[in-house]
DNA sequence: GACTCGTGGGA
DNA sequence: TTCCCAAGAGT
């Protein structure tokens, strides 16, 4: 029967933050040289979004929107365009907004504090922290997915997080983190970024890669023999609910230079082939949706009514 | 607490 | 092919 491990808390900061200054990816927001509106700028574009899709799109970001200021300034349906198709464009208008404040209230910089940080739009309890610690380098407590998921095997010994974030998470993921007495929070901001990456790189979701793991003779999970999970994560529907059909829309009013009739917008059945441009393509995804035309003006309302899209006179565009 | 909100790549 | 799910936030 074999028994948990005794946790040596130091010795898990060595070997974690080691493999990381060995093994981990050397992303532009982890420069010494990035600004922490750049880190603030890859931390909305990374919430729910996989690192390799925010890459190219972060990179042409900061070249158009070097700082707070230049975003502020710029119409927000041009902050929808440039997200492209990295999903939940509202995090595009929050960002807007964000920079908007962080502008009038902050004189352009970008506040260093949780609280500060927690008052700005798509800033929620992960965003204020990991600013925090990755810009400025406050030793935060960070807490995301791959932490919970990496706490979960290494400590508790289950094969997954729970479902919702809990408060004994939070209460656990503070008691690991080292001490900041000597080094002023170095190694605790060390450690976030460190375990973070262990749990994207190593102890992944599905097929975890324990012979790569740098911890893994100190792991609970693995000292359990591996136990299936305790719950069954439920699925994220796609097909035929209003997400899709807003993503649709958004994709067509990306593509498109000239504001859209609602009818267009509306419009069901097989689309005749059009010359294939960004727009025709757009247009036949939405028109071939199984979605009636409830649903469809149930979801260009939502548009509106969210901000990611307006009416004129003239029709329907991205914001202005 | 339960839902909603996009997207696309890999298993 | 289908399913899973990724540096969450807001309601």
């Amino acid at each position: 029967m074999p028994s948990t491990p005794p946790l040596d808390l130091d010795r898990l900061h060595h070997d974690i933050t080691t493999w990381f200054t060995a093994e981990g990816r050397d992303l532009p927001w982890r420069s010494p040289q990035c600004s922490a509106w750049g880190v603030m700028v890859s931390e909305f574009m990374l919430q729910q979004t996989p690192v390799v899709r925010v890459l190219p799109v972060w990179e042409e970001w900061m070249r158009r929107w070097p700082d707070p200021a230049a975003l502020a300034a710029e119409p927000s349906g041009e902050a929808v365009r440039a997200w492209g198709r990295l999903g939940y464009p509202r995090r595009a208008l929050r960002l807007c907004e964000a920079a908007r404040r962080i502008v009038e209230e902050h004189d352009g910089q970008v506040p260093s504090s949780p609280a500060d940080l927690l008052a700005l739009p798509g800033v929620g309890s992960y965003t204020a922290a990991a600013i925090s610690c990755f810009a400025f380098g406050l030793p935060e407590t960070v807490v995301d997915t791959n932490i919970r998921r990496v706490h979960a095997r290494l400590i508790s010994g289950h094969a997954l997080p729970e479902p919702s974030h809990t408060a004994a998470e939070a209460r656990l993921a503070a008691e690991l983190m080292p001490a900041t007495e000597d080094d002023g929070g170095t190694l605790a901001c060390a450690w976030n970024a460190a375990v973070m990456e262990l749990g994207a790189l190593i102890c992944t979701a599905r097929s975890p890669r324990c012979g790569q793991c740098p911890v893994s003779g100190s792991c609970a999970w693995i000292a359990r023999g591996k136990p299936e999970p305790h719950y069954t994560p439920k699925g994220q529907p796609w097909a035929g609910t209003d997400r899709q059909v807003r993503g649709a829309m958004m994709a067509v009013l990306r593509a498109s230079d000239e504001p859209q009739q609602p009818e267009a917008l509306l419009a069901t059945g097989p689309a005749e082939s059009g010359s294939g441009t960004d727009l025709d393509l757009a247009f036949q995804k939405l028109q071939t949706l199984p979605a009636d035309v409830e649903q469809r003006s149930r979801c260009l309302a939502g548009l509106l009514v969210d901000g990611l899209a307006v009416e004129s006179g003239a029709g329907i565009t991205l914001p202005h």
